[in-house]
DNA sequence: TGATTTGTTGCAATCGATTGCGATTGTCGT
DNA sequence: ACGACAATCGCAATCGATTGCAACAAATCA
């Protein structure tokens, strides 16, 4: 069968010309299904290249038509170095992402970064072979993107929003997300609290901000802040030992993630902590695992489909030269059992 | 700053050349830092071209060098229509395959494709834009891979091997973690077992085979076969359905992943039915999120990130002309809380 | 001094598809 | 029957970088 479909192999249009009896142009024509060249010949082209399983290249083409079809996602890594690509929150955003992407017909390139010099972000809007690029999470390079949003339009990232920015961003409100978790524990009568997070990033310290004007109602309630890494190896050891050292002196935690959340009362129900009545504990992010925990996870819900939705809608604005704006979304408390 | 840096735009490699008072040639010549011109050349060129924050374009290198540096990630869904990329697997063995991918300079494009025909791989191994395609699952589209795998050679696939198959693929031993997961359950004093997930692929139903083979030195316990989607949406639907119809005729549960497991027992326990005390339940995967989980996850670990080091080990051999083979990892019990 | 080697650089072909423009053929109207 | 016009198709330039080969100068050797 193969030797069937195959009969010789048909490198490039030129050779298919050849043995169609037309000229390349012909064949490019053909292939691309323009009108301009006869339907009969157009099919019997087509129907040869079919038979011949013949494809034209790809990268000659993009060299021509100056454009790729291929989106960037970039995930910067500046604070946290340790941290993988496999942080199930990137991998749930970027999921949805490529969700989003391949069914409008895009392909998609994946590049992880460690940043060593200002010019990551540059290489790579820069290497020609990208039609725009989406930035997952602003870590600590706001400046370094801010500085080529000025020139480079098809730039859309997953981040916080600055007053007067000029970086076009998706997000959430993270401020008040911090605010609805730190109100839902007190609310609960928590007043001793504590925020587990990691806030190098603006978005986890916007979080904490949030938190803290939270507390302003609540004059007799305190909230401490504990560093606390995503590198999901390194956490679970901090937790423990943040845990360790607050043994019986709060009842509530706000967790700036899911993860560590899960974490948190994985590590609460070890040491014979009832999650909520002794210690309540919220979560962000809302990843489909809160749901199938055991409490079920009450989090701070950032709607990641609907934002990589927004991205990738923004980006494809962007790419056809309208000004998209910035998306900041509401987050949303979604109470279920840990608080 | 801006202005400082990108007097005029470069555009392409004659324009630097020129300005430079030199050929194209050895622009591109000494942007590769090649030992045969000058050194003093080469460096004025190199500082010439930061200034401008000039960068050859990639297509244009790609289109000449026939080589992209560029791995195509494929995640066929044959039998599953409905699943997204952002399955939770999926996205860790990604995960993981992006970490090890970049870390050894390459790009990684990725492709979630929906078989409607019989040339979906072809379209993407024939593009010219990969150097070389990891395919994660076979689904239901053995033999297509198969096709494709007699005359592209940088291609591995993820999942079962099968005696006398072309394909190079890298997988765990999933009749020997069917049986694995069935006899922990055995061992355990379970005698009435079901079996959740979808049989249409190779990889479950091999699993599902194992754990009946493992059935045979039990005469007297049963197992009985569950059909469960992965699409998450369903499968939780799907599984309430199977705990209704079973209620108290089953002590012990295989399930197929994880996920199905971690569902379970979040129903099981709505229905106040203790785990494992009632009725035991492992997983299959071991993701990170298991031992996150109260109870802990009792499963069969497939070693993801040694599966994806072998992945890119094996297609990086392959690339590079050799004669790489399938890789069969063993599949390990860990033995948690939930069985 | 003449021949040969070494070190640098330029020239031009090449990768493979796309596309503006001109050439050819055939059709229609008058 | 002749000019206008449409429908097809071929020619050749183009996208931008790479690289084998030749050209040239300087340096070394006989």
């Amino acid at each position: 069968m193969d030797d069937v479909k195959k009969p010789g192999k048909i490198r490039n249009i030129a050779e298919l010309a050849r043995i169609a009896g037309v000229s390349a142009g012909t064949v490019s024509r053909a292939l691309a299904d323009k009108s301009l060249v006869n339907k009969e010949t157009r099919e019997r082209i087509q129907a040869l290249a079919r038979e011949h399983g013949f494809r034209p290249n790809q990268m000659a083409r993009r060299l021509r038509t100056q454009q790729t079809g291929v989106i960037g996602v970039v995930i910067p890594l500046g604070h946290e170095r340790r941290q993988h690509i496999s942080d199930p929150f990137f991998m749930t955003l970027f999921g949805y992402l490529a969700d989003e992407l391949t069914e409008s017909g895009h392909d998609l390139m994946l590049s992880r970064v460690i940043p060593g010099d200002d010019e990551w972000l540059d290489r790579i809007v820069d290497s020609g072979m990208l039609d725009g690029a989406l930035v997952i999470g602003q870590s600590n390079q706001f400046d370094v993107i801010e500085r080529v949003a000025q020139h480079y339009r098809p730039l859309v990232v997953w981040g916080s929003h600055r007053e007067g920015q000029i970086q076009c961003t998706v997000g959430v409100d993270n401020a008040a997300g911090g605010a609805l978790a730190a109100r839902r524990l007190l609310a609960r009568g928590a007043k001793r609290l504590a925020f587990f997070g990691d806030t190098n990033g603006p978005e986890i310290a916007e979080r904490l901000l949030g938190a803290q004007q939270a507390l302003s109602a609540a004059p007799d309630a305190t909230l401490r802040s504990f560093p606390t890494h995503l590198a999901s190896d390194e956490m679970a050891n901090q937790i423990a030992s943040h845990l360790q050292d607050l043994d019986g002196q709060i009842d509530g935690i706000v967790c700036a993630s899911d993860i560590i959340a899960m974490t948190t009362i994985r590590l609460l129900h070890e040491r014979g902590i009832a999650v909520p009545e002794q210690v309540a504990v919220t979560g962000f992010d809302d990843l489909p695992l809160a749901t199938r925990m055991v409490p079920q996870l009450t989090t701070v819900r950032q709607d990641i489909a609907a934002g990589a939705r927004a991205m990738v809608d923004t980006l494809r604005r962007r790419i056809a030269g309208e000004d998209a704006a910035s998306t900041i979304m509401q987050p949303e408390l979604i109470q279920r059992e840990s608080a």
